[in-house]
DNA sequence: GAGAAAAATGAACGGCGTTCATAAATTTCA
DNA sequence: TGAAATTTATGAACGCCGTTCATTTTTCTC
């Protein structure tokens, strides 16, 4: 019987991840300190490294999580709409959404990068569909004549472009530049980019 | 007469950011050690901070020679196509060369973040602005109802997507998508982009 | 060319992620 | 149940990092 043992390795993880995630919440990845989390976990400073095999690594812990909870804000709207412009539109707010009331998670989604030479693990590259997987229908509709790889193309193009115009406007990296509303800016966009599709589908 | 303390300085200057953008060509911001690019610097560890105030301000500088090839990358296309169309096009397939070809140097401009609390200086934020001014010319003879603050904002908005696609696509953070050609999807992006916008000039 | 001023030097400092000898806790089995 | 065996927790110690600073060396002034 080595429940008890397996119990406490799953609470200390838990306590981990969580703690790990205040952090990122609170002062983002950059400021993320082992000894801080162990701290705030409970635990002692290589408590971390019996649960986890290093910080990355519970670092995609907290993003999985994180991609998680996107996934599913991203899931309420995939089941609303059913016009193509109006269901792309909404889940383009609702990443914007995310990304603002998530900031430090979010961005921690991107940012992190493993180790030199290590390669992030395939479980966690896979949790990323989420991103683009609601994308595909209503671009499917939108172009019927399309097979299905052409279209998971299109889905990933269309993240990425949506994605940097959230990823650059948050970040202000641009000056002299209007202080215009970045929703309206970003669901234009889109109208834009399904406007375009519709010439195509012709 | 301080003329050879001056040069000296400069020259000392000029070897750090010479060797800092060897070392980040070669292994990325990542890997970038003082003590490394002091040593193909040819000086001592401490003379960096006689230069420089920190890394940082030695990034900057690295960056800012990056932005400097990519605006005169970018300037060669745009004196090129007299159409609105070839023109945005032929600027994003540019955006697309000089990523792929000065990866390291690209990503850098992106990735690196100041110490917690420390601002971008604005002088450096200012030479971001070769990424969209190139793309305001175009726009507004696709739009030409529209104000300059308006077509600022659509610039940018249409760079933070090209840099969205291209950024995504060049980290390859999704699986199980079809070896799409980059290229030929981002000219794509770019004319469903247009033809939308030409749906909104009527 | 001697004294003053400035700059280069690299050992030392504090902080980081990670490791490891040791201590504590848990499981095994008579 | 209790003592030996095994696993886990501990935090001081390690190696590496950016940065500083007392000291030496170079440069400037007159």
């Amino acid at each position: 019987m080595t429940a008890k043992r397996d119990a406490k390795r799953e609470d200390l993880k838990g306590r981990l991840i969580e703690a790990a995630q205040a952090h990122i919440q609170a002062s983002g990845l950059a400021g993320l300190r082992a000894r801080d989390i162990t701290a705030d976990a409970g635990c002692a400073l290589g408590a971390l490294y019996t649960a986890f095999a290093d910080l990355d690594e519970l670092i995609l812990h907290v993003n999985s999580i994180t991609l998680a909870r996107l996934g599913a804000a991203l899931e309420q709207e995939a089941i609303g709409a059913a016009e193509p412009r109006a269901k792309l539109k909404a889940l383009a707010k609702a990443y914007l959404g995310f990304a603002r009331d998530n900031r430090m998670a979010w961005k921690a989604l991107f940012e992190h990068r493993m180790a030199p030479g290590v390669a992030v693990p395939e479980w966690h590259l896979a949790e990323h569909a989420v991103l683009i997987q609601h994308l595909v229908e209503p671009l499917a509709q939108l172009l019927p004549a399309r097979d299905t790889p052409d279209l998971l193309a299109r889905a990933r193009t269309l993240f990425s472009a949506v994605h940097g115009i959230v990823a650059i406007s948050l970040e202000d990296r641009f000056i002299g530049l209007a202080p215009t509303d970045l929703e309206s800016e970003l669901l234009g966009f889109v109208d834009t980019m399904v406007s375009g599709l519709e010439t195509e589908r012709e």
